[in-house]
RNA sequence: CGGGCGGUAGCUCAACUUGGUAGAGCACUGCGUUUGGGACGCAGCGGUUGCAAGUUCAAAUCUUGUCCGCCCGACCA
């Protein structure tokens, strides 16, 4: 490769995980930091990335019958204070409002950090019968949470995130309810986003303030760290009764509905970036690159072909992929690079030669391998190898992820495992709230998702009881 | 929130130790030549040295405070 002089490149993914993380971000233009702490502003091309993720959630929210709603960012204290779990759970993390108008409130309010309480009084509002259950509404909002360390995407003030929030008649229909979001949660993640994840139940405790039980998907990052990329929260009876949801069931008697909420962030780019990213900058899957195709047409001095051709090959494949015909002035090598650092997955390039011989040049993002396609085929090839990249990203993903997940069952192997910071450890585990708070003080590392029953006979890889459960664990973001 | 590092042009940095007219490269603008892996020439534009006090004849430079960012830790749906 040609050194890079004339511009600073970035560090190498595998030298410096945290520095490459926040050069990526802001040089692929997805996001640059504000006056305000702990706050970015959203660029037009990370906007883009946002708006497509949400587009695949929320096409499957509404298809299994969700509804988007909205309600205020501004909760008075009194609400957020009813369920006492609840605002333990989220007061020092909450900000206030406690003047308006130039005058100090007589309550002062919270900037909603999370909506059960003020959507909870709604619903007390609206739920009188047991037709009017289920309530199936999510929101696309933003919340605020006053965090002490932040960074791009992975942990702000404010971000943007989506919480659905449903009522049932039924413990067992509120259950099903919470392990369907999981499931689409797994699914976008795994299959449009290429990102594995690790799926089940959170330890007592790492459950949300306030719930019966917390479920969630758990993706590997390249530094052996965990990332929760969604939650799904069962609360039995605590919230309903905490904000008077009730309703007459069929026997006649008065009940307190039963409510879930279950909610993915913008910190599931932050996932992306670093699962995917390279030496070279982002990787984006296909399914939501704001550009799947960046057409970058290569002229000599007069050349009167190259552009025609580039812009019909532009207008064929604006029907089947979202692509840009990059015709700025700077030179090929240059937009390759831009290209790359901002991940778009397919690079067509188009110069006279290309013309001459009618055809395209196409460079994978994912591989960088250079193919040479009939200029006819492009637009049935394309998609194609959109999919391969898709198929390839998550591939190699899941491989990952496999070679950085070990078994351990006796406590040597644990301990030793858990202190490498290599990934997840999957250990039979009592269960115990003291013995995670032990594991955690001895080696950074806790619970990330319990995977299922401990088989017959196991005992706790860390302390010896009886073990209960199968749990990952892994240092955490 | 604790410990450490940093903040000078859009970016990367120099000038700070030893106070004395704020500089370079890249980027940007114009013109011309270029274009298959970050092109070249010429001419330009660009600064409240993060902010605020203090010391001094004089502060980017010394002192104090404060804000912001980064790293480690603690904390954290």
């Amino acid at each position: 490769m040609q050194e890079k002089k004339q511009v600073k490149s970035i560090p190498r993914k595998g030298d410096d995980l945290s520095e490459w993380y926040t050069q990526v971000c802001l040089r692929a233009q997805l996001v640059d930091y504000t006056p305000v702490r702990g706050c970015i502003a959203l660029r037009p091309y990370g906007f883009a990335l946002w708006e497509l993720i949400q587009a695949e959630f929320d096409k499957r929210f509404k298809a299994t019958g969700h509804h988007n709603a909205y309600f205020p960012l501004l909760i008075p204290e009194s609400l957020l204070i009813k369920e006492a779990e609840h605002v333990e759970g989220f007061a020092p993390e909450v900000a206030w409002v406690t003047q308006g108008g130039g005058e100090e409130l007589t309550e002062r309010l919270a900037i909603r950090p999370t909506s059960e309480a003020i959507i909870g009084t709604m619903y007390s509002r609206w739920i009188q019968s047991h037709r009017d259950l289920p309530v199936l509404i999510n929101q696309w909002c933003n919340v605020v949470r006053w965090e002490k360390a932040t960074r791009p995407f992975l942990r702000t003030l404010e971000f943007l995130w989506q919480e659905g929030h449903t009522v049932h008649a039924s413990e067992a229909e509120a259950a099903e309810e919470v392990q369907r979001m999981l499931e689409i949660y797994r699914e976008v993640a795994e299959d449009v986003l290429a990102m594995p994840v690790i799926k089940g139940r959170k330890s007592e405790n790492e459950r949300f303030a306030g719930a019966v039980a917390t479920y969630a998907i758990e993706a590997l990052m390249p530094d052996g760290k965990a990332l929760q990329a969604g939650t799904s929260h069962e609360f039995g009876q605590n919230f309903s009764k905490a904000y008077d949801i009730k309703f007459t069931d069929v026997d006649e008697q008065v009940k307190f509905g039963y409510t879930t909420s279950w909610g993915v962030s913008w910190r599931i780019i932050g996932g992306l970036i670093m699962t995917h990213g390279d030496d070279r900058g982002l990787v984006l899957p296909p399914a939501v690159a704001p550009y799947q195709v960046a057409i970058v047409p290569i002229m000599k001095t007069g050349d009167e072909t190259v552009m025609p051709a580039a812009v019909q090959l532009r207008n064929t494949l604006a029907s089947v992929v979202r692509v840009t015909l990059d015709d700025r002035e700077q030179s090929p090598g240059w937009k390759f690079s831009e290209w790359e650092m901002r991940g778009v997955p397919l690079r067509v390039e188009i110069g006279p030669r290309d013309v001459a011989q009618n055809v395209v040049t196409v460079v994978r993002r994912d591989t960088l391998e250079k193919s040479t396609i009939p200029f006819d085929d492009v637009a049935a090839r394309v998609p194609a190898l959109l999919e391969e990249i898709r198929a390839s990203l998550a591939a190699r993903a899941r491989k990952e992820l496999d070679a950085h997940t070990v078994v351990a069952t006796d406590r040597a192997a644990f301990v030793e495992a858990l202190k490498r910071q290599d990934g997840f450890v999957l250990a039979p585990w009592c269960e115990r709230s003291e013995c995670e708070l032990d594991i955690k003080a001895e080696t950074s590392a806790v619970t990330r998702v319990i995977a299922g029953p401990a088989d017959p006979g196991q005992v706790c890889a860390y302390c010896g009881k009886p073990a209960k459960v199968k749990a990952y664990f892994a240092r955490s973001y």
